[in-house]
DNA sequence: AAGTGGTCTAGACCACGTA
DNA sequence: ACGTGGTCTAGACCACTTG
């Protein structure tokens, strides 16, 4: 199984992988715990600082999380987690504001160009399009297009109910076992439409940020599209880089 | 000097302060060796392995850069890292384009309320505002107000010659002895201003991308601010998300 | 008390770069 | 040939959590 060959790639490389295959199999679901440094170590034939270090680098890329005296874990989207990674909007002094949002619509339609080609689909796909405002602070701030893959998440919004969580990765890890490990994003200008400006109480053409994100699993396929277009009159996005 | 009681923090961590120290006293200067993980390790009466695990911890922040078979670095911000860590605008097929700027003025001026705020100064100190149009393909595209404080960068700009290379963060380093290790960003829409629009050859009212940098030294001093406004036509802001 | 991860040690061999 | 970081081992003790 594991390779000690010259010419190949180190132990702890190889754990890593392992482990990621197994969790990306559904071997061990997020939230529950896999088998101690130990007892890992003992069924792979190495040591316990080679396990170690596979997983501390797992640690690192979120994959797992370490809890002392407890075990190691799949790490899971807890709304913590999701609104601490991916969700950058804060008010101008800087806090995060949790949003509520209002689902507009919820249809089953086929996928555009764009829909296709960021998601990694045929055009005319089926997929599923949600509309919803968000509202900071009771005032609406963010309007945004949601685009996922039919087959991957069957039944959603179709019992006609347009009650969604808050939080959307959450129920994508929970109902369809599909986890949100990363996304790309790019941001833009762009002035309000007449839509955007009569959902957000704006003048047409007022400057939004739009903000186009693909989120992707942990093999980094792409699972939803997600456009946003927020005012930024008390809002911005906020980065951090290293 | 270092500490094994039990209520003290872990020795690695003791030494990864250490080397910060160290460099941020300037015993180090960026592009420089340290000494062997050996040798570090017999100076401070530790082993090979502790003093290993804070340097990994230290080249997991930029901080330091090995190189197998010839030692331990402190980072330096070639352009080649200014660019790939810094600069997050790319055009719509994701290729980064390496800008060419244009100063219009570099000014020695009083700081604003908001420059203040944000350089952690008093109202009114003495601070150097550059302008500059910065092209991608040849086409204006972005515009850019920098506000340094005077103390820090002494004689910059003063000589009336308004050539500065590209990359500011390799001249704030090899010149000022400054090095720029991380930076907080804020993005908004906004509304190209008469002066915008002019520079940038677009109409007044044009949704602009305006991102505010308050750059950081590796002890989080902010030491430069910069706003820069970006016509989001033919590029956008490129944020990757783990 | 037993089991977990967290830290630390001392040593081994390998891959790489320099001289 | 030598010194560097890169990987791996085997064992120790500590801090924390659970039964």
């Amino acid at each position: 199984m594991l390779s000690t060959d010259k010419g190949s790639i180190s132990l702890y490389m190889q754990i890593k992988d392992l482990l990621v295959t197994r969790i990306g199999n559904g071997d061990w679901l997020p939230g529950s715990i896999i088998p101690s440094e130990v007892n890992l170590a003992q069924e792979l034939g190495v040591s316990q600082g080679t396990v170690r270090k596979a997983i501390t680098e797992l640690v690192e890329n979120n994959v797992l999380t370490r809890k002392q005296g407890r075990g190691t874990f799949v790490s899971t989207h807890d709304s913590q987690r999701s609104l601490f990674y991916f969700f950058h909007i804060t008010d101008n002094q800087g806090h995060k504001v949790l949003p509520e949002s209002r689902v507009l619509h919820c249809r089953h339609k086929q996928a555009t160009r764009k829909e296709a080609a960021k998601l990694k689909l045929e055009v005319g796909t089926a997929v599923i399009r949600i509309e919803r405002v968000r509202n900071f602070s009771a005032k609406p701030t963010m309007i945004e297009t949601i685009t996922l893959p039919a087959d991957a998440f069957a039944g959603l919004g179709s019992d006609g109910k347009l009650e969604l969580p808050n939080t959307l990765y959450e129920l994508y890890e929970k109902q369809y076992g599909i986890t949100i490990h990363s996304a790309e994003e790019q941001l833009r200008a762009v002035a309000a439409s007449k839509h955007d400006a009569a959902m957000l109480h704006l003048d047409v053409g007022t400057p939004l940020l739009e903000i186009e994100r693909v989120a992707l699993t942990l093999d980094k396929k792409p699972v939803e599209l997600r456009v946003s277009r927020c005012s930024t009159r008390n809002h911005h996005y906020q980065n951090v880089i290293f």
